[in-house]
DNA sequence: CAGAATCCAAGGGGATACTG
DNA sequence: CAGTATCCCCTTGGATTCTG
């Protein structure tokens, strides 16, 4: 007898969404550009090949692990393209691929949105955060 | 003597590097709508106005917590408003501000370029798979 | 210079139980 | 129904060290 119908539908349907969200495409490439560094990163190409240490010096925050991780990521996605010159001390460029390029005008509206449209953000959390915390 | 200058430098160029992009708008918006839930939040609105519960059964691999956490956030930044209804078991709907409204082509331009290249992105990414791990 | 490997702390997020 | 509060796990990401 299947006594525990609605946890186990939840959870059956949990699962499923969940699965659902997994393969949705719109949602995987939020999660790509939404990463802080590769965000960064694609700003950071979007003005020309970098080097790697190039790369460190124009986003100082990141760490070399989170460096490697974001460029080889974004080269595993066809986003970035590596190149390693063979010279004495190794040296290697990272640039935009075709495919890359058709990402910044997404960038791009975001950008434009944000900045249209920040202040009001703002100003909606300020009187958000005065109308329920009021210390009157 | 100054002698930590490359490590003290490095510091603080990282801390001001991360203060900067903390306050970049486009950064916010990004890690707003990047949100799992709050993205999927936003398009289970963008089709009309939803009771909590609703809610949850629209998602339903969403916690209570997460929900509320979600709208919470979302409400405080005046994508989405709150509206309780005092009848007896109490009613509250949500739904897309005029400034949320504006973030549905955002939204979709995001969707558009995901599936228009999703496909791009998983053929890259099967052939660095098989470039790098060639099993031969 | 470019990158791999290890270690570890912080916090995001889920499950559960309780409330008005 | 619409939350709130708590516990706890497990991922994320930074610091450090080592290598070709």
């Amino acid at each position: 007898m299947t006594t525990r119908t609605a946890a186990q539908r939840r959870e059956l349907a949990a699962i499923e969404y969940n699965a659902f969200v997994r393969e949705c495409p719109t949602h995987k490439l939020l999660s790509r550009i939404s990463d802080k560094w590769v965000s960064l990163t694609l700003v950071a190409l979007a003005g020309g090949p970098q080097r790697y240490s190039e790369l460190t010096r124009t986003m100082p925050g990141i760490s070399e692990k989170m460096l490697t991780q974001t460029v080889r990521s974004l080269e595993r996605d066809g986003i970035i393209a590596r190149t390693a010159h063979a010279s004495v001390p190794v040296r290697v460029d990272y640039r935009l691929t075709p495919l890359g390029e058709t990402l910044l005008p997404v960038m791009r509206q975001i950008k434009d949105w944000a900045e249209r449209h920040i202040d009001e953000v703002e100003e909606a959390r300020d009187y958000f955060d005065g109308a329920t915390s009021d210390s009157a």
